[in-house]
RNA sequence: GGGAGUAUAGCUCAGCUGGGAGAGCAUCUGCCUUACAAGCAGGGGGUCAUAGGUUCGAGCCCUAUUACUCCCACCA
């Protein structure tokens, strides 16, 4: 047995503990022990990213439910990795290398990604020693990356098969175009954001001279592109100019008036400029009717040469320009102020261009319904169930999946195109393609790479080993994974992803149950960012107060999916905990004879009445917090453990244990220890998971046979156990804790010190249980020559504590006060009063007797009785006053 | 425009299938009662946003309203 340190100071042994348990290997899952298997992929982590509150809530969460789960006998598979994260990655590259005065052309494809892998490589191991900080318990045996081998097989024969089946497709469409990041991004990882612009009045000219149409435009530089004017076919003003043709001003490019429902009558001016390379809706009117897309940008949003005289200008230069040129030519009508919302990269918060380029798309429709379904009938569960609302709104509502990105750090798509003009064979293969086996023509590789997120979606099963050939152990063991943690801001680009990808490409849903972690905000309720600088370094955090400490901080006092504010108050809190649990192991160490060497519980019948209240309480306890966690009520468990922990087993059974300590009994002492020992055990096994390493560090200095445990981590999760249900005894012994909280009470309310003894006296039907009791309320308030009847009748100058099963007597004397005494006691009737008043309502509302249900009934008349006759004890004592 | 969430003690939040409102922190009073002052004992403090409804009974269910937050869509 190794003695405990004075204070808890989480820093000596945290790290200690962690490397402990990856030496011996526990975190390692093994696909052949038989046992049901429990698994969870990790929320892959930027490869380069460094831990934020986020990461450490999540974690947290995902931590708890991998150890209890270990405990409770599945064979446990926490999967860690990190994402390789295209486009943030590749951008931090690019900064980089502009610093240096060089750009990604500058360098070349493989010059580049040599260098963007020296960086991932640099800072890659950084998010996963910092994981292991926090105490996360994942088989780092098993850690993947997106880039990696396995990853990228399963990316390319997704990808394959889509093809095969029609459901991915080449073409030309308008995407959400960065010009900082310089590709495409999907529509949700574009950002709405309300400015204030300016409505453009603009009169455009018809051809044969007999006037102008006005149209309003937000962005008068892509007119430069229109190739129509539409009006709607029932707008009654514009009927007429249906068919006719406008000058294009600027440009003087003769464009056709069209007639098309997409027009709103009722806004702007009714008829609308169609740029089809520009404007989403402005594509379809083109396909409609077949209008030429002309594209007047390159890739960073300059006006190329399609723009005329505005070529070489950027996009808001030209705007500044042509506003101008239209204003000379008397062109310009008027400038409204207009507020609407604005597209910016969620990246980079560039205003996005939307732009007509070729890419490639995942058709969703097909893929939508399974994955509607699957959530739909509950095979895989949302927690909190609210966000399926959000899940299935935008599954419904689906749109073609943009899955190209003209960035470098990713999986390269293995399209291959003939370089034959007239040939433009296209090939998809695994393997490299150099001939076209068409025209013989040298093939070429398509130069963009997948979205994040296309490899992301795979991960629940390219992360066990599916893709790479033939079935592994893994994949056939392990999945589907059981629960998925993450937070909801990813829903729609991972969780929906990864839901219709494993229902399309493995036939089975990833997970069971999606777990929603809510967001750690700052003190003032804002969301902790870069840009604020208002983030708390979860690092610091561990630093300060210790891993278990930071965990428990953001587990309890929380509902899954609900935000919480951070406040290093609460830090404190959680750390006091963990220094009362640890005091609490320090006192039954010290109280420990050399020759317990093992944790079990004595015979029953050698049981006191308290060892019996402790237990029943104790085995309860264990029974609600598997409930809870079964539930993923994760809070609610913490709060509870929490409240046994400090306000029963410390401020009651402690103390409780103490008089047999200075006692002489050893056999006594022997059952107390057997208790305290057996309860201890069981508290860090229930806290192990929230708190991993103040209770392994307990645990190892209990009395254990070593190869029995060598860790809690490894231990038994404890069932309920019937025959430590002693619910006689614990509602007897209640009786007594009550009488010793009124006694407290009133010495407390007539000032008496504390460490003045009284000589008291209870009246109490229950003699045998209080007589058993004395030492209790010796020790715990303050009463010495303790007398107990059945009756007690001199009540002169005495202060009554007053309980529905006993009353206490106190003489007062020099000190006594009638008058305060009178008055407390009147207060106490006044209560006992409205007790009953209340039950007396209800019984006497004979709708409540006949519909409530009988066990509500029985409850009334239960408390009704108690409160009747504590009432009653308080008459007596106030009549024996006068 | 559509959807969701939140509103409970001074602060931060719990409150599971409806059965007399809870915790932590803060505050007040008294204690170094030796495992713990990172502590102990006791106290004060709430019309559970508002208005209706269902029910024997509503913080919880229904309807409407108000305030704040978030998500989706995005009419040029």
């Amino acid at each position: 047995m190794k003695e405990l340190a004075k204070t808890y100071s989480p820093k000596d042994f945290e790290e200690r503990i962690y490397k402990n348990w990856e030496q011996k290997n526990y975190f390692h899952a093994d696909s052949k022990s038989g046992k049901t298997p429990y698994t969870v992929v990790i929320p892959p982590p930027n490869v380069t990213g460094i831990l934020h509150m986020g990461h450490a809530l999540n974690n947290t969460y995902q931590d708890i439910l991998c150890r209890w789960k270990r405990m409770a006998g599945f064979e446990v598979l926490w999967l860690p990795g990190t994402d390789h994260a295209s486009i943030s990655t590749e951008a931090r590259v690019v900064a980089k290398l502009k610093s240096e005065g060089l750009s990604k052309k500058d360098l070349g494809r493989e010059k580049f990604l040599e260098r963007t892998w020296d960086w991932t490589r640099e800072y890659g191991g950084i998010i996963i020693s910092q994981l292991k900080k926090l105490g996360s318990s994942c088989d780092w045996e098993r850690e993947r990356f997106t880039l990696d081998d396995g990853c990228s097989k399963a990316v390319q024969k997704v990808f394959l098969k889509l093809y095969a089946d029609g459901k991915a497709y080449r073409g030309l469409r308008i995407v959400n175009w960065c010009p900082v990041c310089k590709t495409s991004i999907s529509d949700i990882e574009c950002d709405y954001e309300e400015k204030t612009g300016n409505f453009w009045h603009v009169k455009y000219p018809f051809s044969d001279n007999s006037g102008f149409i006005e149209i309003a435009t937000t962005r008068p530089e892509t007119m430069l592109g229109d190739t129509a004017v539409a009006v709607n076919p029932d707008d009654e003003r514009y009927k007429d100019i249906i068919g006719k043709t406008v000058i294009l001003p600027l440009m003087n490019r003769e464009i056709p008036v069209i007639a098309d429902e997409y027009v709103e009558k009722d806004f702007g001016t009714g008829i609308v400029k169609i740029t089809p390379a520009h404007d989403p809706n402005d594509f379809e009117v083109g396909l409609r009717h077949d209008l030429p897309v002309i594209n007047v940008m390159d890739e960073q949003a300059v006006i190329n040469q399609n723009g005329g005289k505005y070529k070489g200008l950027s996009r808001y230069e030209a705007r500044k320009e042509i506003v101008k040129d239209l204003e000379e030519a008397g062109l310009l009508v008027k400038v409204e102020e207009h507020v609407h919302n604005v597209g910016e990269c969620d990246r980079c918060k560039t205003v996005i261009e939307p732009w007509a380029s070729v890419q490639w798309f995942v058709r969703m429709k097909e893929l939508a319904e399974p994955a509607i379904e699957a959530v739909k009938s509950g095979r895989v569960r949302f927690i909190p169930k609210r966000f399926e609302n959000s899940y299935l709104s935008w599954m419904e509502n689906i749109r073609d999946w943009c899955i190209s990105r003209q960035l470098w750090w990713g999986h390269r798509i293995p399209a291959y195109y003939c370089q034959n003009q007239d040939c433009e064979h296209l090939e998809i293969s695994g393997n490299e393609v150099f001939t076209c086996e068409k025209c013989g023509s040298p093939m070429k590789q398509d130069e963009d790479t997948f979205d994040t997120w296309f490899s992301s979606a795979l991960w629940a099963f390219s992360t066990l080993g599916w893709g790479s050939g033939e079935e592994t152990e893994d994949f056939k063991y392990f999945f589907p994974t059981s629960t998925l943690v993450t937070a909801a801001d990813i829903i729609f680009h991972w969780v929906a992803r990864m839901i219709f990808s494993s229902l399309e490409y493995t036939g089975e849903i990833p997970f069971n149950t999606v777990l929603f972690n809510g967001l750690v905000r700052d003190g003032q309720g804002r969301k902790m960012s870069k840009s604020l600088d208002n983030g708390v370094d979860p690092l610091e955090i561990i630093d300060k107060y210790g891993a278990d400490a930071l965990r428990f901080t953001l587990v309890s006092g929380n509902a899954p999916g609900n935000d919480m504010r951070w406040s290093e108050e609460k830090v404190t809190a959680s750390r006091n905990f963990a220094n009362k649990l640890w005091n609490a192991a320090r006192y039954v160490f010290m109280n420990l004879p050399e020759t317990m060497k093992t944790v079990e519980l004595p015979e029953l019948e050698k049981l006191n009445i308290e060892d019996k209240w402790l237990l029943s309480k104790y085995n309860r306890l264990n029974k609600e917090v598997t409930v809870n966690l079964d539930a993923f009520e994760l809070g609610v468990a913490a709060g509870k453990i929490q409240d046994f922990i400090w306000n029963v087993y410390c401020d009651w059974y402690i103390e409780l244990t103490k008089p047999r300590f200075t006692g002489d009994d050893e056999a006594a002492k022997n059952t107390a220890c057997h208790v305290l020992l057996y309860v201890m055990e069981g508290m860090l096994k229930l806290l192990h998971p929230f708190l991993p390493f103040i209770t392994e560090e307990i645990w190892q200095s209990m009395p254990h046979s070593a190869k029995e445990h060598d860790s809690i981590m490894v231990s038994t999760w404890r069932e309920y156990k019937q025959e430590l249900d002693f619910s006689e005894e614990e509602v007897d012994f209640e009786k007594v804790v009550e009488l010793i909280r009124a006694i407290r009470n009133c010495r407390s309310e007539m000032n008496v010190p504390p460490s003045k003894q009284i000589s008291t006296e209870i009246e109490t039907n229950d003699i045998d249980l209080f007589k058993n009791c004395i030492k209790f309320f010796e020790k715990l308030s303050g009463c010495v020559n303790l007398e107990i009847n059945e009756k007690i009748n001199s009540s002169e100058n005495k202060i009554i504590a007053v309980t529905a099963h006993a009353r206490a007597f106190m003489p007062m004397e020099e000190l006594v006060d009638i008058e305060k005494e009178r008055a407390r006691l009147e207060k106490e009737l006044v209560s006992a009063q409205s007790d009953i008043d209340f039950v007396m309502k209800q019984l006497n509302n004979k709708n409540f007797v006949e519909k409530a249900p009988a066990e509500q009934v029985e409850k009334a008349r239960e408390k009704l009785h108690k409160a009747e006759e504590k009432a009653g004890k308080i008459k007596t004592s106030l009549e024996a006053l006068i």
